[in-house]
DNA sequence: CAAAGCATGTAAGCAGTTACATGATTGT
DNA sequence: ACAATCATGTAACTGCTTACATGCTTTG
C-alpha cells in the first residue's frame, strides 16, 4: 500500500489527524487518490501498528475528540529507504482507448463523435490542471506547510506540469488522429 | 468490469478459447492487463451468464479439451452500445512522482541517482514500443485475425505510438526536470 | 430548518494480482 | 530428466472505491 508512503511524507512536514490528511488527500489531484475514509483511517491504524507514527488524543469541547498522528524516527527512516528504491515505471489506463480500438463498428460520423467528445474533456482537464498551478504558484498550499526549499516548490511544480502537459499532449494526438481520419475518407 | 469489453471486442473479429484470449491479452501491452486466469475465465462465465457468448466446447485427442468463446448478437449489441457510451478520461500513476515529492530529505546525489535511474528505465520502455510498432507494421499481428480495415490499422497504430510518445515525453521532462535542478545548485 | 463542517469509523464490493493445482504431451 | 506448451480452473490477497453510520455544531 504505497499510499502509506504518501501519508508518511505528509507527516514529515507536520503532524495532522486523519481528517486533515483526507482532505488533502482528496484536494491534491496530482497524488491520484480519492481521499476515502477506508483508506487513510485504515493505512494510520497500520502505520501506528507497526510503530511508524504516534498519537495523540485531542479532547475538544465543541467538536469529537481528534487523534493527532506524529511521524516516528522509525516512520522518517521506513519513508527515506522507500525513497530510495528503484523508482517503478507510470501506468496509464485509457479506457477511450479501448473503445477506439474496436471503433471498427462505428460510422464515421459515431467515431467522430466520440473523438471530439473525448478532447474537450481532455481540454476541459488541461485548464483545471493549469489553473491548480497558477494558484499554487500565488498561494501556498493552504495545509499550513513550513517553509520549503527552493529545490521542493520546483518539483512540486514541475509534477503539476507533468499532469497538465500529460492531458495536453492526449489532446494533440486526438487532434492529429482526428485529422487523419479526415484524411482517410 | 472493462476487461469484458475487450472481451468481447477480441470474439467480434473470431472466435476464441480462454487460453488463446489469456495469451492475446498478455501480448497487447497497450491494453495494460495481465492477461491472468482469474480475470479471463472469470470475465467468460458471466459473458456467457448474461449471454453476451455462446460456448463449444471442443473434444481433442492429445490436448484438453478446449471452450471456444463466440460473440452472440446480444453480445455484439452490448459491445456497439459501450463503444458509444461517453469516453472517461485517462487516469496515470506513477509512483516516481510520490517518490519525487518527498525527495526533500535525499542529498542531490541521490535525488539525481534516483531521476537517473527512472530516465533510463523510461528511455528502455519507449524503445520497446517502438520496437513493437516497427514489427506490427511489418507482420500480422499473429492472432489470425481477417481483413483490417484501413481506419483499424491507422487506429491500431496511432494507440501504439501515442504509448511509445507518453514515455518518450516522460523522459524528456525527467531531463529537463534533472538540468534545472543541476542549475539550481 | 436544512445543509455543511468536524471527526471517527465500518460494510460491502469491484478490479486486479500472484501463486497454486491438475495432467497429458512435446521439445531440449 | 526437466522444462515448456496446452488448457482449465481456484485460493488468497492487495488496493481502492462508494456508501453507510453516528452525533454534535456552525452557517445560511
Amino acid at each position: 500500500m504505497s499510499i502509506k508512503f504518501a501519508i508518511l511524507g505528509f507527516l514529515s512536514w507536520k503532524s495532522f489527524s486523519g481528517y486533515e490528511l483526507k482532505k488533502i488527500f482528496a484536494d491534491a489531484l496530482s497524488f491520484h487518490w480519492s481521499g476515502n475514509n477506508n483508506q487513510i483511517y485504515g493505512s494510520l491504524v497500520e502505520l501506528h501498528g507497526s510503530g511508524a507514527v504516534s498519537i495523540e488524543v485531542q479532547q475538544q469541547e465543541k467538536y469529537p475528540a481528534r487523534k493527532v498522528y506524529t511521524i516516528t524516527e522509525q516512520g522518517r527512516a521506513e519513508l527515506r529507504t522507500w525513497l530510495l528504491s528503484e523508482p517503478e515505471l507510470p501506468i496509464v489506463r485509457s479506457l477511450a482507448h479501448i473503445q477506439l480500438a474496436w471503433a471498427e463498428s462505428l460510422t464515421s460520423e459515431e467515431l467522430e463523435g466520440l473523438l471530439a467528445s473525448y478532447e474537450s474533456q481532455l481540454a476541459d482537464q488541461a485548464i483545471m490542471c493549469r489553473e491548480t498551478i497558477r494558484r499554487a504558484s500565488s498561494t501556498n498550499p493552504g495545509t499550513g506547510i513550513p517553509e520549503r526549499s527552493e529545490r521542493e516548490i520546483l518539483i512540486w511544480r514541475s509534477i503539476d506540469e507533468n499532469r497538465a502537459a500529460f492531458f495536453e499532449n492526449e489532446r494533440a494526438w486526438v487532434r492529429s488522429l482526428r485529422a487523419k481520419l479526415r484524411e482517410l475518407q
